[in-house]
DNA sequence: TTTAGGG
DNA sequence: CCCTAAA
């Protein structure tokens, strides 16, 4: 008997292998999730409308200095710019990237079954929503550097976010998402909504590029290699992306006051997707969201810049313009520098300069800001390359124009009130742009896992054919949010409440990277903890969460990530990996208490990487040892799919391989002595019955391959007939 | 996707 | 548990 129906809303983006094939394909059969029915435009704009609160709350107040540099206004009401311009200095650039789906579940009869009544009938509030997606990912990946220039897909649709207003925080400020600092009542709650809906709506038209540049829809490159997303089929969410970034790679020309070639490369390629102004909405608002954490977390050394982008974007009395204004903000802009056009489309990467700091890889590279503040940047190891690269400039300048918000999944009671979906969007998407963020390096859409690779040993050089040099955001493992900022986030576990981890027991891991992970059930005992009744005990598709501790409390988060020399490629998933584009994202990354984390005795340092896809040892217990050996005794060796759906369907985390090494484990642990076996013994009963069957179904197999010989040359007999191991599932041949 | 088997 | 060849 249900008691409480609960709600999935999956922010679909991020994608972390934690919900094995077995268990995805299982879900298919019994989607968790609810359709998305009719009101998912409105349920829709609702989250936008919450995630617009998050921003818009926090542009209204009060701005911070800033002279908008007169020239970056006028390029920004000056949406279709197509000339390059040389805003080095000006400006950071963001563009986003604008087209969203939303995509209905699969309508499965089972799953409708599960809904209560009002549910079927389209009354629920039966939203599924995702913020960013798969698909904005594998866009990413499509974006290919080629002869100098960067393809982006995405270009046709994304607009330039001018990220002005978002990072107009002065140096002392702290972190504090906009208004996520306290929670708001469901009547603040309302009220923002009213205004978010209404104001947001038209002060940040988030228009379409595409009707900005009276272009057509981009398409996805017709690289092979970039497979569509297909997080509809599966995986019920709406998901639209977030963000999408460019990242601009070109070659430091030798006059490094130049901002670099200006010969503007209008080369895109439509997109596929229809953009939608709702999540258009949230997209852009979160990406400025993020944008706003990472500019403001810059560490010291680029103090200059981040002034630069303050005074830059911080007139508030600009950024109404801009919102009111019909271009808004997402000012189209070039940010492709190539040397000349017609190097663009053959030869070697043509020579350009970006204007942009350049995304720190491997922590050996310098970030350069020549252009912005006459500040070199180069650092002792790049100047070495270069004497030995003396024929040609050794430096390789990206540009990242966006980036995408990762993936979260929220889950909240049918009876939650609007207010409270409002709290934990908003809560969720607070931790994440909250500083729970690493970056990826993807080449050719590969991600480069070897931080200690030079950026010329990787193949990301400025006279190499490179192709899509990307980076992507994701949940980072090592980054706490910002929990003990000014004001602290919703999220964050009030101090005096006891450690809970102590209690998970085994649902928490601590890894070595310094960061525990735990299960959800621990989760959400956590998060009961800080929000008493608003997680619900059974979390259902959550399946893990990672908490990191973190020793730095109000740090630079992204300055981290920007200079980090950790392997940022560590997060739970690598979204260019064919396989795990399906697998289930799951990214809530509540700030947690540093104190109550930090008390975890944790090594720091280790291979983030490995550590954070490895899934969580799950001892299997004797229970289910039991309807193991009693799944198998029934259905035999061979068939562990169907043992999984038979005794382990509603366990997620067992996928058929996990069954069949089990049974690997049980059966070499039954041959050998008792003293020899570890770990929870197994009743001696149960090794006996897995040897049992063990050999009757390999005398099983046996059988039936010499029936299958001889049946051959008798075309007659029905094969179905023969041998006993698939005929039915219900047979109990071990009797 | 599932199975099978090595790591 | 992971990885992956093979089916």
């Amino acid at each position: 008997m249900v008691l409480q129906k609960r709600l999935d809303y999956g922010f679909n983006g991020y994608q972390v292998p934690a919900i094995p094939r077995a268990t995805r394909s299982a879900r298919k059969r019994v989607p968790l999730r609810k359709r998305v029915e009719g009101n998912q435009i409105s349920a829709f704009d609702l989250l936008a409308t919450v995630a617009g609160t998050l921003l818009l709350d926090k542009e209204s107040s009060p701005a911070s200095n800033n002279s908008w540099n007169a020239e970056d206004q006028s390029a920004v009401e000056k949406n279709n710019v197509k000339e390059e311009r040389q805003d080095g200095d000006q400006s950071l650039k963001l563009e986003t990237c604008n087209v969203s789906e939303l995509v209905p579940q699969t309508n499965d009869p089972n799953y409708s079954s599960r809904e209560s009544p009002g549910l079927q009938n389209g009354n629920q509030f039966g939203v599924t929503s995702a913020i960013s997606t798969s698909e904005c990912l594998e866009r990413l990946d499509s974006q290919k550097l080629i002869n100098g220039k960067i393809k982006n897909e995405m270009g046709g649709l994304a607009c330039k976010v001018e990220t002005g207003p978002f990072v107009s925080r002065t140096p002392g400020d702290c972190v504090e998402p906009v208004s996520e600092n306290k929670v708001l009542t469901d009547e603040e709650l309302d009220r923002t909504n009213k205004a978010s809906t209404g104001e947001v709506a038209d002060k940040c038209p988030l228009e379409d590029p595409l009707v900005l540049d009276g272009k057509p829809p981009a398409v996805v490159s017709s690289d092979s290699s970039i497979k569509a997303p297909s997080f509809g089929e599966h995986d019920p969410f709406i998901s639209f992306p977030v963000q999408q970034y460019d990242v601009n790679v070109v070659s430091r020309d030798d006059d490094e006051k130049s901002s670099g070639c200006t010969h503007p490369s209008p080369i895109r390629e439509p997109f596929r997707s229809t953009p939608r102004i709702g999540d258009r909405r949230i997209r852009k608002i979160l990406a400025s969201r993020y944008w706003k954490v990472a500019l403001r977390s810059k560490n010291a050394t680029y103090s200059n810049y981040d002034e630069n982008l303050k005074s830059g974007y911080c007139n508030r009395s600009t950024y109404k313009r801009l919102r009111s204004g019909r271009n808004f903000p997402f000012k189209k802009r070039k940010f492709l520098h190539y040397t000349s056009e017609s190097n663009s489309d053959g030869g070697t990467i043509s020579e350009g300069i970006s204007d942009l700091p350049e995304k720190n890889i491997n922590g050996k590279a310098s970030i350069l800001y020549s252009k912005m503040h006459g500040v070199t940047g180069e650092s002792s190891s790049l100047a070495d390359q270069r004497k030995s690269f003396n024929s040609r400039d050794p430096h390789v300048k990206l540009r990242i124009k966006s980036f995408r918000v990762p993936e979260l999944f929220i889950e909240i009671p049918e009876s939650a009130t609007i207010g409270s979906l409002k709290r934990t969007v908003k809560e969720a998407v607070t931790a994440i742009l909250g500083g729970g963020l690493c970056v990826g390096v993807l080449l050719q859409g590969k991600k480069v896992r070897d931080d200690n690779k030079t950026l010329l040993q990787t193949g990301i050089s400025h006279d190499n054919q490179m192709d899509a040099l990307g980076f992507s955001l994701e949940p980072n493992p090592s980054h706490a949010s910002p929990s003990l900022c000014p004001g602290g986030s919703p999220l964050t576990l009030p101090h005096d409440i006891p450690l809970p981890l102590a209690s998970l027991g085994e649902e928490a891991n601590f890894l070595s990277d310094n960061s525990i992970l735990i299960h959800e059930a621990a989760w959400f005992k956590c998060m009961e903890l800080v929000s008493p009744g608003k997680y619900p005990a059974n979390p259902g598709l959550v399946n893990q969460v990672t908490f990191h501790p973190s020793t730095e409390p109000c740090m630079p988060n992204v300055g981290n990530f920007i200079e980090s020399n950790n392997d940022c490629t560590a997060s739970p998933t690598d979204m260019f990996d064919k396989s795990t584009t399906e697998s289930k994202a799951l990214v809530a990354v509540p700030a947690m208490s540093v104190e109550a984390l930090a008390a975890v005795p944790v090594h720091k340092k280790s291979k983030q990487s490995e550590v954070a896809q490895r899934r969580i040892r799950r001892p299997f217990s004797i229970a289910e040892v039991e309807a193991l050996v009693q799944a198998v005794e029934k259905l035999g060796t061979g068939r562990w799919r169907d043992v999984k759906l038979r005794a382990f369907d509603n366990a997620k985390h067992r996928t058929y391989v996990d069954l069949k090494d089990k049974w690997k484990t049980l059966l070499h642990t039954a041959r050998i002595s008792p003293q020899q076996r570890r770990g929870e013994p197994v009743p001696q009963e149960l090794l006996d019955k897995v040897l049992n069957a063990h050999t009757y179904w390999s005398q099983q197999q046996a059988k039936q391959q010499q029936q299958q010989l001889p049946e051959s040359c008798l075309p007659h007999y029905n094969s179905t007939m023969i041998g006993s191991g698939r005929c039915d599932d219900d047979e109990n041949i071990l009797g």
